[in-house]
DNA sequence: AACGTTGAAATAGTTC
DNA sequence: GAACTATTTCAACGTT
């Protein structure tokens, strides 16, 4: 193994090409993406909103359930909401 | 086709599940790139350095130089350099 | 005026400083919210909870019906919504 | 003093409020910041370098001398140094 | 106290 | 070249 000041030259090659090889692909499919957009667009449809629907779609929607519930007791305390429950009061 | 509004419920639902599929492998890949960080780290490597690395190798030796030339003359202007130290050092 | 290669130091040092004085005034404010949600969290309050709620409050609710209301069209055509308005169909 | 759940909802109010009110004059000096960049495009600067210089002047000696031996290490590693050139360029 | 995890800030890239 | 979006980076937090 050939070293320099300790570091295994052939390992760190073998990680920074991996990394790089790993990127490319990344790119690449960013590219496609783009193509997607691209044709999508000819069709007639707006990409901006086509952007919005795919990030509305990745968002879990029990995810957002969870935190209001989290939050309910605080927000009670601010007077945020319209104190439309009447049980939870000490 | 079922239209709605003029547009192509089918075709736009391909494009939507198109580009789902293509971000899906874009978010594999910057996890399997983690990981390769990871394991490096875990093998005595400094990640941010690697990194560093790969950036240095992603750019052409032209934009390196601007930026370098740059960095030195705005150095310089500031007195960061040794080479524009007064104090007499070789 | 002390120039090199063109630059004006003066005007360089006088804009970094400038810059130097504002993220050190930056800092200073991160320090005393820190300090603040110590203090909080000593008083019994739930830090992370507090901080969504922060975060909740700093949203402007009416952005969030306007993105409603441009995506209308487009989750109808995907079937994402449960068919209830029935005069804008084609 | 109102309590809601056992917790001081004027305490409350009051932390959130200061918070706010912090986190506010934060995003002035952000805004602030811009400003000088701004001003310094106009005069002939190039942004980023002036970035990189405050980055710099931010990092004591030591750290900035670690950081440059992790990758002259590396960059002799990979063979990316002038140095280390075997084809005989002088 | 180091580690990974998370969330916010800055930077880079893209589009108009 | 200005605004917006996406990616990367950085800092704070809890965890082991």
């Amino acid at each position: 193994m050939t070293n320099v000041n300790g570091l295994s030259a052939e390992l760190l090659t073998s990680i920074i090409e991996r990394v790089e090889r790993l990127l490319e692909e990344k790119a690449n499919l960013s590219e496609d993406i783009k193509l997607v957009f691209a044709e999508a667009k000819n069709q007639g449809f707006d990409v901006k909103t086509l952007k919005e629907i795919i990030k509305l779609r990745s968002k879990d929607a029990s995810e957002l359930e969870e935190q209001e519930y989290l939050l309910e007791t605080y927000k009670r305390a601010l007077g945020m909401t319209e104190a439309n429950d009447e049980e939870g009061e000490i």
